[in-house]
DNA sequence: TGTGAATAGATAAGCACTTATATAAGTTTT
DNA sequence: AAAACTTATATAAGTGCTTATCTATTCACA
């Protein structure tokens, strides 16, 4: 027996790997009816779920409430009354409507299915939430994710994006670009936090405070937006360097520059052959920690111990691996 | 717009859940390869990337890498051939064998494609651990926990089992079955921990320790297996009672007749108008937690203070509750 | 060395839906 | 009140697979 080639396409497989499972366990729910000697198809059961719930629908009802397209309900609703389970009546008030309803046989089979449906469902209960895991709401949570933002949005956004990242420009630090440091960082840190007095003094005379001992800027230049995002590296002496003041401007949120310019000090610092990359911050900044973490920063207690006490906000140490 | 009938079903519907998110998903992938203008259809994709990765296989190869049945390699085949994307050649040693691969344009194509397929890719990651989720890896987990054992096995198994648990007959403490009482608690005690002088005393006299002093032990009788299970509740005074030494017999595992006497005693507890019903345990006992759990007991460090230094094995302490 | 069993692939038919379209019945607009 | 639109359902045809079955080839072994 080969291997799964799907595993190796991963998440870009999703879809065939979806259908995949779910044809399996259409199979195994035909198996099921036919172990227990019942005489219906599993492609009738959420409409006999439906009717034994609501007592009464149309047909155009019940293609809303499950999810299908009208003529598959029309085709079900035929099968369904051929095998009696089913009696169907024209609309009082619209004629053309077709209120469907069970059949005196189809609440007596529903009634025999009852108990087998219960033990299925605890059953598939056990399936979703075994080895730890929580199918069902992980599930629930894409099919919401999926609504919000469907696969094409997503694809779409993700390459004017990384299009737009290939005319954002790297600039080192100059003197006449120095006040750009100030605008940026001190947007975010008021923001976050208090902007100390500390704060003030590096962040007026970046030459001062960094440049001149070691360290090095940087600022990424949006095409139309000019220059947007700030991000330091700090020299600590002996080869270790602190990522620092790392900012971008409310007006470029959200369009991931920030991960750009992450991502070029990191390349930058490797090339620097820096011996230690870390950084300080606090576990208020969430999204910035989960940017961190992404790009290949862990959680250093031996860094917190080591430069931890520089600042008083700082709660969270990381160094950069690999 | 009508409301989604599968959410009242849940877990019941999953399959049909399974189905329609899939469906979407493929729908969606035909909208990504229609809107960048590749003229290729969504099922090629896997057996494209199949043939990019693995330069040359046959249908059948190709069937069990993607979990597609050898008619439906065989159709996609000749439709690439017909697009001329794929090139076939018959294979030297054997000669049924047809050998695929992808032909220059083909090649091409997968090419042009590859960005694609990255933005995708990310487009996909980014769906799926949207709002803290990971669905990919619960779809994974969830896949090889059908694959061990299939929804018809487990509704088997479970039906089965409640039958069984229709029999089992709940017996309150007598004389005669007091021995039952220490054999069951001392099997499992002994292999968890170390069986001490206190449980020895307790086990060996019931009644002294627990029945007379206003507290409760009944057994669980299985249909062939004779006594099986026991559990105490133990009197603590102001009508808070100590649910303990709950045990089955190794022979018995896995039919869970532990939930059976849990419940059984909870609802004794419950007609017994207890005031707060709660249990110590070891946080090594995983299973038996989960039970409790289940079964409405939460973790309350309350209890842990009153209680917890009764016995030196307890560092889990659990309260029902509702 | 043949002979039956197994395997690779093709073909046909079926299935559970879908989309597209037709028909008939209601509703709204003029 | 007629015309134009909308809606409920039915029907036809298509799709992406499946299972069943067939042919051609290879293998296993008596």
């Amino acid at each position: 027996m080969h291997n799964d080639f799907l595993n190796e396409l991963a998440e870009l497989a999703l879809g065939s790997r979806l259908k995949r499972i779910s044809e399996k366990m259409l199979a195994n729910a035909a198996d099921v009816y036919q172990n227990f000697n019942m005489n219906i198809q599993p492609k009738w059961f959420t409409l006999l779920a439906l009717l034994d719930s609501k007592k009464q629908v149309t047909i155009v009802e019940a293609s809303q409430f499950l999810g299908l397209s009208q003529p598959a309900l029309s085709q079900f609703c035929k099968q369904l009354v051929a095998e009696g389970l089913v009696n169907v009546s024209i609309g009082r008030e619209d004629s053309r409507q077709r209120k469907l309803q069970l059949s005196a046989l189809g609440k007596q089979r529903v009634a025999e299915m009852k108990p087998i449906w219960r033990a299925v469902e605890k059953a598939a209960v056990d399936l979703c939430t075994e080895a730890n895991n929580d199918f069902y709401r992980a599930l629930i949570t894409f099919e919401k994710s999926f609504e919000k933002q469907n696969l094409l949005a997503r694809t779409t956004q993700y390459l004017a994006q990384s299009a737009m990242h290939n005319e954002i420009e790297m600039l080192p630090f100059s003197d006449d670009l120095a006040s750009h440091f100030e605008t940026i960082n001190a947007q975010w840190i008021k923001q976050m936090f208090v902007l100390e007095d500390i704060d003030k003094q590096v962040l007026q005379q970046p030459r001062k405070h960094i440049i001149d001992k070691g360290g090095k800027i940087w600022f990424a230049k949006h095409p139309k937006l000019g220059i947007v995002a700030a991000c330091a590296l700090l020299n600590k002496g002996d080869g270790n360097f602190e990522l620092t003041k790392m900012g971008v401007l409310d007006k470029a949120r959200g369009l991931k520059i920030g991960e750009v310019l992450l991502r070029f000090v990191i390349k930058e610092a490797i090339a620097l052959n820096v011996n230690c990359l870390f950084l300080l911050t606090n576990a208020k900044c969430e999204a910035a920690i989960h940017l961190y973490e992404k790009n290949g920063f862990v959680h250093d207690k031996l860094i917190m111990q080591a430069y931890g006490q520089s600042y008083e906000r700082c709660n969270v140490a990381m160094r950069f691996v690999v």
